[in-house]
DNA sequence: ACAGTATATGAGCTAATGCTCGCCTTTTCG
DNA sequence: CGAAAAGGCGAGCATTAGCTCATATACTGT
């Protein structure tokens, strides 16, 4: 779904080899980001890492903006393809079963691939990350109410938005402080552990 | 404490006049920087709105990065500046009146200019917010984490430097959020009231 | 084999940005 | 008052970024 969200007005690859060529870019893209940051990635640059002329990149990706979002897409894609899935297991268990299972994902989605992560959240400009970055959100706090809402009965907080909403802002926030403030902490089980207490307790009667 | 961190190599105002000109520079700055984002933010367009010549604004300020750390700087002081006093005031208060203040706390100072907050806080390349973000961090996990030493008896976690990061993080997280993605649920006590429950619930024992 | 299409190339254009430097004006102070 | 220091100015330089386009090469189907 949405190969190209609004690459309009550039060629769509269909021989094997452009689409390779295409994989090629994205995949430089990211490695440069990481490298040298959003505004040392120039697309010059990523061209030459790419092992590529610029005038390839420009055949598929109409502008730099374009090809980051790109990126992002990609990037979030792989993590909605699980999310799912995953939560979806959670569906039925039991409250502290669910909310183990939900930090160890999260926690385990910000250790895939952490520096791109971190790029991509912390120094893409805004307006461009923020359609996907809302969708994200919305789409995570949409899953965490859902389950909430199954499980009413066994739960304290009426307002289940905003219960969804600071249960999700604090696993993410906590993760993602983690990774870049303290990674120590990440090694061990402790700090899944207090997530799971700092949750549970609030969730609890 | 530091009016210049490491804006070596020019002068240091020392006329009423060119004092004024200083504080007009990074009032520009942060209007701009406001309005159209950090790469927007050209230092001709901020001399212009500054009603200034770029010589006067090169003449203070060594380049761009060290004109938008020094705005960072002076935003981040003015939180510091009412930090200590407002927790020097928890340091004895019992854990719900302590937890209510602080997050009553996080929430005004993310009112106050929300706008900039939020430029400064997401749009900067974070290799020049870095040191002052680590910086600001640092500082309020210390605080909490002296809080809770304080208080080490009524609570339960065993691991306070885990437990503090968790806290700070959620509330910023929180707050953050509630300003960027939910503004109405800043309108009422309703997420406050339950950003204290989520804190006191995991800290009771 | 060949026409037509898809893909790839890279020299170089345009525009904008960060920043300098020579010169002028105002302030300070003996 | 007058000279030295501080402050202010803005045309314009050097650089780099994003991006185009004329041209060349590889596929594809007939």
């Amino acid at each position: 779904m949405g190969q190209e969200s609004r690459g309009s007005s550039r060629r769509t690859p269909v021989q094997q080899r452009s689409r390779e060529t295409v994989e090629v870019i994205l995949e430089a893209t990211a490695q440069v980001l990481v490298e040298r940051g959003f505004e040392g990635a120039s697309t010059n640059r990523i061209a030459r890492r790419a092992g590529v002329s610029i005038g390839s990149l420009y055949q598929y990706f109409p502008n730099k903006e374009a090809l980051v979002s790109a990126l992002i897409e990609r990037h979030l894609a792989e993590s909605v393809a699980l999310l799912p899935r995953e939560l979806k297991e959670t569906a039925d268990l039991p409250l502290r079963a669910a909310v183990r299972l939900a930090i160890d994902f999260g926690i385990a989605a910000h250790r895939a691939n952490p520096e791109l992560h971190q790029v991509l959240t912390e120094q893409i400009p805004r307006l461009l990350a923020r359609e996907a970055q809302t969708q994200w959100t919305r789409t995570l706090h949409a899953l965490v109410h859902d389950y909430l809402e199954r499980h009413r009965a066994e739960v304290r907080p009426r307002n289940l938005r905003i219960a969804a909403f600071l249960l999700a802002q604090a696993v993410e926030a906590a993760t993602h402080g983690a990774v870049v403030h303290y990674p120590e902490y990440l090694v061990g089980d402790e700090l899944a552990d207090e997530l799971v207490e700092l949750a549970l307790r609030y969730l609890e009667e």
